[in-house]
DNA sequence: CCACAAGAGTGAACCACAAAACAGC
DNA sequence: TTGCTGTTTTGTGGTTCACTCTTGT
């Protein structure tokens, strides 16, 4: 038996909602985004037809089937015979679109069974998918996604175009940033595509078969789920980075290790050319990735949201990798994760809510190291109680003293 | 606008010594 | 391998001092 709609736990989901770390179907993904403006920009997706828990961010025609990025990496990643399948980008969309919709801009939607629109339909007039978000993640025009707007909206799209330089297989991700000058639902090979010539031999040229075998149509790539990747707004998130001592973001749980300074390895370019969302990403993975050195990742990460560059320069050693979590790091990212399991968005481990318990977390673990001394050894500090001092120094037992902790009265 | 002084705030250093940690047998 | 002994290192708190930052003139 599949897994049903969290909301009504009646249907068979269909959409994920990534703010709500939620499987949706259809009904109730209308009903529960159209409650207020601020669920409206929720950002949902497909589900994963493969395993049912992941966003799917690809359509696979031959196969019929939405799948994420494990499963298309599954399917697609290495199989010669099954890479060739044609496979369309699945993008995100926000507001309260109906079925039809839906449909208009995912034909395969057209397979649903009707009984996606059910009991829940009521309601159903009032929403609609809202023109802004049709725009923007429906249909985005050819200008809409280009250069820096498209370059790295969110960790997710920071990990897919990481990818595209370390990844030789034809997994759907690999098309992401060629798909950025792409039209929405056109596979219209005279438009222009993106020439890569970089120096890793990876170049996606227009008559390229390796490139044909993409049939990427669009990217949500756009700065309007900030919001959800970085978990707040952008004043916020500014006056979260002038809050959180990012320092202390990037602690490293071995006391051994304390001492060192892991960014010394790195060019402060590198580091500054992190964007904000950087502080889901351990300076153990930024690290032990070479690809952070990658000119492309850092362009694109620059130009993503320069007010958001980081400069590592004031990392200290003293931290845990509790804190790692507590800034919103994803255990398993810390853990080593398969590339694909990159943490952003895409994937229900690193959720809003997940996300705002983390920064609870992290809030109060903060005010605890600020505030409150760690005592290791009771008995040295009840032994320091008692201890003799002059002018707060120790003295040795027997010499004259200036403060008794024994004796109420203290001299100055 | 700049220079200076005063005040406020912050963090490191200091001290003795018991306990913990370590090394050698 | 285990236990014992001796040596070294660590951690504890109140006060002071040096330094930086802010504010006022």
């Amino acid at each position: 038996m599949g897994q049903l709609c969290d909301f009504c736990g009646e249907q068979r989901p269909m959409v994920y909602c990534r703010s709500d770390a939620a499987c949706l179907c259809l009904s109730c993904d209308r009903n529960v985004h159209s409650a207020n403006a601020l669920s409206k920009r929720h950002s949902r997706t497909l589900l994963c037809d493969g395993c049912s828990s992941q966003p799917a961010i690809v359509r696979c025609i031959d196969e019929k089937a939405s799948l994420c990025h494990n499963c298309d990496w599954n399917r697609h990643g290495r199989s010669i015979p099954t890479s060739g399948h044609k496979r369309q980008s699945i993008s995100c969309y926000s507001g309260c679109p109906s079925a039809s919709e839906l449909s208009k801009n995912w034909s395969f939607l057209l397979d649903i069974p009707p009984t996606e629109d059910s009991h829940c339909e009521q309601g159903l007039g009032l929403m609609r998918i809202e023109e802004e978000s049709v725009s923007k993640f429906m249909c985005p025009p050819g200008n809409s996604s280009t250069g820096e707007q498209a370059s790295a909206s969110n960790m997710d799209d920071i990990g897919n175009v990481d990818k595209l330089n370390s990844w030789s297989g034809p997994s759907a991700v690999d098309a992401f940033p060629s798909s950025g000058n792409q039209p929405a639902g056109s596979v219209d090979s005279t438009a222009p595509k993106l020439c890569n010539t970089g120096t890793d031999g990876f170049g996606m040229c227009e008559n390229d078969e390796f490139y044909d075998e993409f049939s990427v149509e669009d990217v949500d790539l756009n700065f309007d789920n900030y919001n959800e990747y970085f978990g707040t707004s952008r004043n916020h998130s500014e006056q979260l980075f002038d809050d959180a001592e990012i320092d202390s973001m990037f602690d490293v749980k071995n006391p051994s290790s304390a001492n060192e300074n892991h960014l010394d390895e790195f060019p402060a370019e590198d580091c500054k050319a992190q964007p904000a969302s950087s502080n889901v990403v351990s300076t153990d993975s930024v690290k032990s990735n070479p690809r952070c050195r990658s000119p492309k990742v850092c362009f694109l990460a620059r130009h993503g949201h320069s007010s958001l560059s980081l400069s590592f320069s004031g990392l200290t050693g003293e931290s845990s990798a509790g804190d790692y979590q507590d800034c919103g790091v994803s255990p398993t990212l810390l853990m080593g994760e398969p590339p694909w399991c990159h943490s952003g968005a895409g994937n229900p481990a690193f959720t809003s809510a997940s996300r705002e318990t983390a920064v609870k977390r992290y809030q109060e673990k903060k005010k605890a190291r600020k505030f409150e001394k760690k005592i290791r050894y009771e008995s040295r500090k009840a032994r320091a109680d008692v201890r003799r001092r002059v002018k707060g120094r120790f003295v040795k037992a027997g010499e004259a003293y200036d403060y008794d902790p024994l004796c109420q009265t203290r001299s100055f």
